[in-house]
RNA sequence: GCCGGUGUAGCUCAGGGGUAGAGCAACUGAUUCGUAAUCAGUAGGUCGGGGGUUCAAUUCCCCCUGCCGGCUCCA
């Protein structure tokens, strides 16, 4: 018999027998781990543990317990849901089923919408699958083969999907009683299926495009422990109680009233707190880096935004009014007043970089499905700022964003992700212009040294933009800050500077936030720290909590003296025991509990508790202040510190 | 905007064709207490809005609206 050579990871070399299965061949020659490997590459490129290997190649295995290990079984999984489906609703057509970063999903076809019912259901089917052991049997065959078995079976989304493939051959999974189109690989049989779950049914596009069918999409999750599964659901079931909507309610941070209309907040003094200081941080911080504070108006004349070219492109997502006889237009953006500020007065070369800040309120009319607690709302206030510069400054300019994003994002311990988006379809300007800040904004990138993924498509219609996801606690992504570079808007406003060489040239700009909007970095916020607010930021610092109403006017006199600090305090004197108090307190995440009885009184002191349930015991008034501003000052996120 | 679910007291939630209930909160009274819920009493709702079926609708049906989970879109 042929004799073939394995190349491994490791580079070792192995000669065996042409025409043995991958699996054959990693348990001849390690018997140890190779239980682990769930399928492997062979050229790089992925297969089942069932290949059959003729030919000198090089091996990689793929484990159990690594991320794409992982995702070929959630994808396996996606495929018994399908199998399990089709059982039940024979009547049902399949769509496309792949792992996604949780879990997996299939997307269905069928008259009658899946219920949690049918989900338990279908979740029983899938055991018996599972039990029963079925092997994952890959066939290849010509695509016209495989366009008449999928119309022999009605199923209109895979004759759709092989229609427009480009090979002759396709390869097709088969398990028990159910065939789909896949590239595989796929793990060897269903009993490695060890824990999964079914979570939701959701509408879906096919193909994601909403002019398209709804389908009926069904979520789920697979792992190869049951640890593992539990483990998640439990990151699940924690990511629901640090809902913000939920910890805006019991703190009392803000609401949204049916009344006043969906996506508008309104602030309660505890929220309104919050924002405060959030937005006074950033007035100093963007002081600091030289840019000049604006004010402008939410309401500018129709004309602006055609000159603008908003109500060309963005005019769907805009609010219109009529005042004698005259249309305006509700700012979705902050850029035209700041056009104007530029406009009014002759700028020299000098006078470059200009960075005009705003904390400006914008109205934008999204769609109502989309409106969700104060990350994604029709009104909003975004720390915007509009930055003029030349052209040989763009780079330093965007650097220097960068790094201010940076600075803002560790204060919160948050880490991000940068993405690059490049022209999306509708857009205005000359395909020069966006190679040009396309190119600029890659560039800032690339000397900052960041690792960037690229959104072919997915800029703004007025240019491309930097999108900075930040990574909570919880490990979830969130889109914040962004950098857009405009060459067109300075082209509709004219803006010119005068030149060292005496003759007027045109500026370019940047638009950009770094919190993004305050609605919506206020909700991470409230999820990342589960409500329990870094003390600078929290709204309530600290709580005089008396233990009888022989000390209330003691109570009365720390509450002041905080105060007179410009601290945040509050004091309960309310008949009622200490430990309800405290209980009260704590469950209001307010980092310090003063805690005032005889003893307190008489020494000039407070017991000090802090949130996370340390007792500090007495400590004097003087040191508790100075322990309550170094907090503020050092903007630690743990009262106190971790070091006491 | 689309698909599905859902809307009962300030909050969290039961209930169900014969006009509603609990806990917490609120209010009143008692208690003045040392580190996560003191006791008792009182009051509180056109059951999201409109229409229909019915002797009778909060309950069943339809429409609208808000909210929730997704899709599409996005700070």
């Amino acid at each position: 018999m042929k004799e073939i050579q394995i190349t491994f990871e490791d580079s070792s070399k192995h000669t065996i027998p042409s025409g043995k299965s991958v699996k054959e061949i990693l348990s001849s020659i390690n018997s140890n781990n190779s239980r682990d490997v769930i399928a492997c590459r062979i050229d790089g490129i992925p297969e089942d543990l069932s290949c059959i290997v003729q030919k000198d190649v090089s091996l990689q295995t793929i484990y159990r317990n690594s991320p794409e290990g992982l995702e070929i079984l959630r994808h396996s999984t996606s495929h018994i849901m399908a199998q399990a489906v089709k059982e039940l609703y024979p009547e049902t057509k399949v769509a496309i089923g792949p792992a996604i970063e949780n879990g997996f999903y299939y997307d269905f076809d069928r008259e009658k919408p899946f219920t949690p019912e049918d989900l338990e259901k279908i979740e029983a089917k899938m055991e018996d699958i599972i039990k029963n052991g079925l092997t994952f049997n890959k066939k290849r065959v010509s695509k016209e083969d495989a366009i008449k078995f999928f119309k022999s079976k009605s199923e209109s989304y895979k004759v759709e999907l092989l229609e427009e493939i480009k090979q002759d051959e396709v390869t097709l999974y088969e398990q028990g009683s159910f065939t789909d189109l896949c590239r595989g690989p796929h793990i060897s049989e269903t009993s490695l299926v060890k824990a999964f779950k079914l979570l939701s049914i959701a509408g879906a596009y096919w193909r994601g495009d909403e002019r398209n069918q709804m389908l009926q999409r069904i979520y789920g999750t697979a792992f190869f422990e049951l640890s593992e599964l539990q483990a998640y659901l439990k990151n699940l079931e924690e990511a629901r109680k640090r809902d913000h909507r939920k910890l805006g309610k019991e703190l009392e941070l803000f609401s949204i009233y049916d009344e006043i209309g969906p996506g508008m907040v309104v602030y309660h003094p505890k929220g309104a707190l919050l924002r405060i200081t959030l937005e006074d941080f950033e007035r100093k911080e963007h002081l600091k880096r030289g840019y000049h504070i604006l004010i402008g108006p939410t309401l500018l004349k129709l004309d602006l935004w055609k000159q603008s070219g908003h109500y060309d492109n963005y005019r769907e997502m805009m609010y219109f009014t009529e005042i004698e006889g005259q249309m305006y237009g509700i700012k979705p953006m902050n850029c035209i007043s700041h056009m104007l500020v530029y406009k009014s007065k002759i700028r020299s070369y000098r006078d470059l970089p200009l960075r005009f800040f705003e904390l400006g309120t914008v109205h934008r009319h999204e769609k109502s499905g989309v409106l969700h607690g104060l990350l994604r709302v029709r009104g909003f206030t975004q720390d915007d700022a509009h930055i003029l510069c030349t052209p040989d400054q763009l780079q330093d300019e965007i650097i220097s964003i960068l790094d201010f994003v940076d600075y803002v994002m560790k204060i919160f311990e948050f880490e991000y992700m940068v993405e690059l988006s490049t022209k999306p379809e509708k857009a205005i300007g000359t395909d020069e212009d966006w190679e040009r800040a396309t190119g600029a904004l890659a560039q800032a990138l690339k000397a900052k040294s960041f690792n960037f993924e690229t959104n072919v498509g997915e800029g703004a219609f007025y240019g491309p933009k930097i999108d900075i996801k930040l990574k909570d606690v919880l490990g979830r992504f969130w889109q914040c800050a962004t950098i857009q570079c405009d060459f067109t808007l300075p082209e509709r406003f004219e803006l010119e500077f005068i030149g060292q060489d005496g003759k007027p040239h045109r500026p370019v700009m940047l638009h950009r936030v770094i919190l993004g909007s305050m609605e919506r970095f206020i909700g991470i916020l409230v999820e990342h720290f589960a409500g329990a607010f870094p003390t600078w930021l929290a709204p309530v610092q600290a709580k005089v909590l008396t233990i009888t109403n022989a000390v209330d006017q003691y109570g009365d006199k720390v509450r002041s003296l905080l105060a007179d600090e410009g601290l945040r305090c509050e004091l309960d004197t309310r008949n009622e025991k200490i430990s309800f108090k405290i209980r009260e307190a704590q469950l209001q995440k307010i980092p310090y509990l003063l805690i005032a009885g005889n003893r307190e009184a008489s020494s000039e002191t407070v017991a000090v508790r802090l949130r996370d349930g340390r007792d500090l015991g007495q400590i004097s008034l003087e040191k508790v202040m100075k322990m309550i501003n170094e907090d503020v000052k050092q903007k630690r996120l743990i009262p106190g510190g971790e070091g006491i």
